[in-house]
DNA sequence: CAAGATTCCAACCTGGACGTTGGAGATTCA
DNA sequence: TGAATCTCCAACGTCCAGGTTGGAATCTTG
């Protein structure tokens, strides 16, 4: 039989994509990994080096996702509402990706790929100061922080969907209800970056 | 030498909390939270049960804490702004909490002690959909998607500290950065909750 | 004071996770 | 074809964490 090398790394990818999304660095185990991927662990250490680097491996794949898909959905920010529901749809349904962030920030330390990201966001930030000058967006707040802002207000849902459960009293599971919440996040930036007439 | 129970107590569940906020549940070790308090690890088991029970009981603390600051130092909701100002600076002074918070999340399931902590939301949401019917507050938003959303404008910084940095190209560290995220904040708050004429 | 209960700790047991290794099957290329 | 190379895996070594235990020191109670 023939070797599939791409395969075999994309299905330890995904499996290890998996695993960190589900229990974070410190709760998963190669051995489970390489068990969800039919594969055996040594493969792991061979294409992705230690656990450490796997998971950089996997968050910056799908960081790298994320910019390919708002790059090709999000609309202008003449629509800052729509914007800001783009985000939040992606994360609807790639709920993997704000859990890993959050795993990211827990652990501390630099970022990865901090250097690179943070470029990526400065050249956002560019278009929103801009948009502010042109009086496409409300200038009350600095540029940078209502970027901040945006971001959180579409992920907050998916990143304490305990405390989204507890005060809202729904799970967000239903395709209504994510709706609801989604037609929430829009008003929301709105009412935060519109220009007030 | 005489026993000081309490004493030993007090200081075992400090240092969990420490360990647990700097490392999270999985990341902790009982050997290390022993260390750190100078006492025996038996005396973890012997008071506060396995690790699990033991993280339970440091964030139900924490929660405690938190509900306490708020009902002595939050202003009315005529004061939305401020409200929400005030979460902020109880995160800033205790960023173990919404740490606490997102490992909770992470780790899925049902929130600890879950059942009494959304009565205390309840109670609070009614409180919004009272200011909301009276005109305190801008009724644009359901109420308890707005205080979400507050929750969330409040403790955003301090959930993804990382993110933060490399959009804002500011750690948060100094007490002058503090104060421009904490007047963002507020100003967010008031687009978010006050009242349009 | 003496017996029992309580607090405390050093040492231990057990299981599991990281990372490695020796070698077997498959492929390539001279 | 056959030697070198690459892919793959079962088994292993080592370390460390969760949780327990036997017994010493201290307190309490009659």
């Amino acid at each position: 039989m023939a070797w599939d090398t791409q395969e075999t790394r994309r299905r330890l990818q995904q499996a290890a994509c998996t695993e960190f999304t589900a229990h974070g660095p410190d709760g998963t185990t190669m051995e489970r990994i390489a068990a969800l991927a039919g594969i055996n662990k040594e493969r792991l250490y061979n294409y992705f080096g230690d656990k450490r680097r796997l998971f950089e491996t996997v968050l910056i794949a799908e960081l790298e996702k994320l910019a390919i898909s708002l790059g090709a959905n999000a609309p202008g920010l003449e629509n800052i509402g729509e914007y800001t529901g783009c985000i939040f749809d992606y994360h609807a349904e790639h709920p993997q990706l704000v859990r890993l962030l959050l795993w990211e920030g827990l652990a501390g330390g630099a970022a990865v790929n901090e250097v690179a990201r943070a470029a990526h966001y400065q050249r956002t930030v560019a278009t929103f100061a801009e948009a502010q000058r042109d009086g496409t967006l409300c200038n009350d707040l600095d540029p940078a922080k209502l970027v901040f802002l945006l971001i959180g207000l579409a992920a907050w849902w998916f990143a304490v969907p305990q405390l989204a459960r507890m005060v809202t009293g729904s799970n967000g599971g239903t395709l209504q209800q994510r709706n609801l919440r989604r037609a929430c996040v829009v008003r929301a930036a709105q009412h935060l970056a519109s220009p007030h007439p």
